[in-house]
DNA sequence: TTCGCTCTGTGATTTTTGTCACAGACACAT
DNA sequence: ATGTGTCTGTGACAAAAATCACAGAGCGAA
């Protein structure tokens, strides 16, 4: 059972629920709960039967495919607004996951039950097209990443990371490593390389980009 | 306007269209004609505007990722029965394809026009559900693919095309090298392994196995 | 301050894949 | 039979990335 807060925040979150009949989402609301997950928790994990469907109100979650041989190759991120195809594919397809989802920072989350989310995929034309989206949004993701990682070099994926984050990025190497699917001393190498050009700033645990303009291009080459 | 033996296959290799109400059907039906496609034919491309929902009859069409550099890595196929996610996704999202899709051999299939695409969508719940299992397919289908591409080894990759494509393969090692994202040269040298290793018999066009489950024991290392 | 831990830089080396350049094999048409 | 074009095999070499092995830097806790 939801607190009203917890309901607003949901609600400004994932309008589309205002959409629904307000007796089936008060029902749909009482019969679920908050979930709180500190960083670094496994969500789920590849193999695993899917427990419900999750609406995120802060955090964030990466979605990853873990190699044998201890590397992992971020998929795509859950923000707060979004929620996980990989989830929906599992409760329409009745499979389980194919990847795993850690939080990245502590998330709070509601979780809708697989019976909740069927009723609503089958009565409520704003649940499905929700769902569609998230369909349709992640394939672009996927198949944009399919083509990056077999056809572009890793200096130009990294610099194209480099460009989508937040300019003094706090992070190690070894994470942005795992969201590229590579080896630690790869991206040491190349943000030295980077530096050396005189496009970004390295410090421990900080990447600050002092020329973004040359970063893009190189990119784009 | 479909003649009634087309119609009868289209029934055949669709048959979520029995359960949409006749009347409907027959409009829907009424309204698109037989498109016939020769081998190698190009049938969209990336940054194209959707034309319309394919249903294939017979043949069948490679949705593939073409590089700058020549290279091209095929994403899924498409067979009779089946229809076209991305086609979906452009469709619902409004957006262009991402991808190219060309076909294999000789295509008959029947394109659904948007506005009807919309229309079952909306109203019938066998078309829908019709579209998510082709969505959760695919999704499950490119993460393996972008796993694959990420961590596997091209021999291993190679082996695991090789069992799963009937024993006498006939095709050239360029239409695998595409299939599988690398240059022609690889795979030739690659399979002169596997036939030094007893596993392949080589041939003009040839790919005979004659020890599938060495392959397998090799492809699941 | 000192110890221990994580993070980063870096050289040396290997593995994997790509690139280039051909030669021979085969298939088919004339 | 001869030529022509497509496949295939292969050697030499280059490039990209992985792996291994540390050293030193920075930071926090004891």
């Amino acid at each position: 059972m939801l607190n009203s807060d917890t309901r607003s925040r949901l609600m400004q979150q994932y309008p589309m629920l205002l959409k629904l009949p307000s007796a089936e989402l008060q029902e749909l609301l009482n019969g679920t709960t908050l979930i709180q997950l500190p960083a670094g928790a496994m969500v789920f994990d590849e193999n695993q039967q899917c427990q419900g469907f999750p609406m995120l109100l802060s955090g964030s979650i990466r979605v990853i495919k873990a190699s044998a041989q201890g590397r992992e190759l971020q998929l795509y991120r859950i923000l707060p607004g979004e929620s996980c195809i990989l989830t929906s594919s599992c409760l329409l397809g009745n499979s389980n996951y194919q990847a795993r989802g850690i939080t990245e920072q502590a998330v709070e989350m509601v979780a809708l039950s697989p019976k909740h989310f069927h009723q609503l995929l089958a009565h409520y034309a704003a649940f499905r097209e929700y769902v569609f989206n998230l369909f349709t949004e992640r394939l672009t993701d996927l198949m944009q990443l399919v083509s990056a990682v077999a056809f572009q070099k890793l200096d130009q994926r990294l610099a194209t990371l480099l460009i989508n984050k937040p300019s003094p990025l706090n992070t190690t190497h070894q994470a942005i490593a795992d969201e590229l699917g590579c080896a630690r001393e790869i991206v040491s190498r190349l943000l030295k390389g980077f530096a050396d050009q005189g496009w970004v700033k390295l410090g421990r645990e900080q990447i600050e980009i002092s020329d973004a303009a040359a970063l893009k291009r190189f990119s784009a080459l």
